[in-house]
DNA sequence: TTATATTATCGTCAATCGTCGATATACGAT
DNA sequence: ATCGTATATCGACGATTGACGATAATATAA
């Protein structure tokens, strides 16, 4: 039944090449003004509340099929979940989702250990 | 001489619409492993060592068109810099876009000033 | 000038993306 | 069973991406 809410990978249990991939998808994700507003709009939604499929139709100035297909891609990215409820798909940001970006960010990117001379602060 | 070098725009300056656009932007310029590979490796080099185009061209399993390319997918998006040196070209990362790339995810994502609830901490 | 090394650009090609309308699927209500 | 609503998927299409080799452009060396 949950089959498919699979957790986010554990970053220390990543080579570096995964990581680099990982962090690829996760940014495709983030490459795409729809996208971004889905984000936004899920941040922005508490788990109470829900924000079904179509409440993002609405604040999107794209076709329903369009809004699917980029719903798709943040799923298939990681960055989000559904649940169904009846008729209706409630969607939600992956917990800590945000976190983890920028965890694998530092992690695929910044300096390596032993040579941080410039870390202001 | 300086003319390309611009900086990056002032988040605070920026309307919605236009921090959408330069997250969704700056997100394409990691949406690719070779790119991560160069900005790690641009990450890990000091100003006075310098990282010239060949360096980037040699620890990518890539032709050097392609990694010319992806050099200008960077610069575009407003990830790097370069500077002709004779005949070598320099790169190095902007000063400051990794930070400036996490506030802009903020700025276009997190939750609404208001009501935040949720922020564990 | 000619030759060599470094880098950018061009042209081509296949693959992927983004969009849409149409259709399929699933559920709830009648 | 039929209808309506919500969502996903399909097929088509044009645009963009990513790769390459070839070539151009630039600087240095001889």
């Amino acid at each position: 039944m949950d089959k498919d809410k699979k957790t986010l990978p554990d970053i220390d249990h990543l080579s570096d090449d995964e990581c680099r991939e990982y962090l690829a998808t996760l940014s495709k994700g983030l490459a795409h003004t729809a996208r971004i507003e889905i984000i936004r709009k899920l941040a922005n939604t508490d788990r109470e509340t829900r924000c079904i499929c179509s409440d993002i139709v609405k604040i999107l100035p794209l076709a329903q099929s369009s809004v699917s297909q980029h719903l798709k891609v943040l799923k298939d990215a990681g960055w989000i979940e559904d649940k169904s409820e009846g008729i209706n798909v409630c969607y939600c940001l992956k917990d800590g989702v945000m976190d983890y970006y920028e965890t694998l960010i530092r992690r695929c990117v910044q300096k390596e250990e032993g040579l941080q001379l410039s870390r202001k602060g």
